[in-house]
DNA sequence: TGATTTGTAATTGATACGATTACATATTCC
DNA sequence: GGAATATGTAATCGTATCAATTACAAATCA
């Protein structure tokens, strides 16, 4: 099978997989899941895991088990999806130490820190400001 | 040599050597950049190409050559940095296509796209907000 | 009890990317 | 012109990442 992934697709997954469970009133098994996501069950397996931790699905074992939404969509935010399964930072930090003699080389993290930590929160508050509700309803005005 | 990188570290590379360049009033060689930087010199000389396209330095060749900023520090962006010398999006797509028989496989795709676009407006307007001389700026209050 | 489903560990294959070596090309200075 | 000093660039290597896959234990329900 080609992959054809520049990085995490994580993100895209879980997002689909919210849509699908906001258009359903019963319990979606990862089988059902993978199929319309297109990938195996596993690998939904460990994104319901990590949904599951941030509170926004309930799974269930057994006959009729699969996951459900944990509440309402109009209350569940991208971001919310976003910090659930995705742990990446938003840029690389340096591998190898910079020099210490260079004062640059002294400095740089901590701007490159700060620097990190205003584009994260503005990234964050707009994903905050789109819900699950507005993916479904984008979704069935095509 | 240990590597601990989990993503890209280009942009953080970047904005290291052009802090240096804007302290320096003279060129600064590749090999003197690699070096406060802890990287190799072709690294850095893979870096300066992209920013040189992107307009934001020069090179030249032989004894005394090296790189100089093309503009003042305070009319450059992190954005423009950023946009040089990284090209990722900000989140990865379905690797293979999902599945047509479900409304959200045919739609989501146009979705994503989307809350990709809103979020790198996002992302792009905070770093348009911060420029190299702030980042020198930052260095030197330290 | 047996069917169904999640949870999870281990492995595989492809890709990304910094590090490195080697060398061609251009420029400056004597 | 020739030597020294740069950049430009191709090729390769090693490691990390990550989706995909197989296998199986644990839980749940009829």
């Amino acid at each position: 099978m080609l992959h054809t992934h520049m990085q995490s697709c994580r993100f895209a997954f879980a997002v689909h997989v919210m849509a699908v469970l906001a258009n359903e009133d019963r319990c979606a098994s990862s089988a059902s899941l993978a199929e319309t996501v297109n990938t195996n069950p596993v690998v939904i397996r460990r994104l319901l895991i990590d949904l599951q931790n941030a509170g926004l699905i309930r799974t269930s074992r057994g006959p009729q088990g699969g996951a459900v939404l944990a509440k309402p969509a109009k209350s569940i935010s991208l971001w919310q999806i976003h910090s659930a399964v995705e742990s990446r930072e938003m840029f690389g930090q340096h591998p190898n130490p910079p020099s210490q003699d260079c004062p640059v080389g002294q400095g740089i993290a901590k701007v490159l820190g700060y620097v990190e930590r205003r584009a994260n929160r503005s990234f964050s508050r707009e994903l905050q400001m789109i819900s699950l509700a507005d993916v479904v309803r984008r979704l069935h005005r095509a």
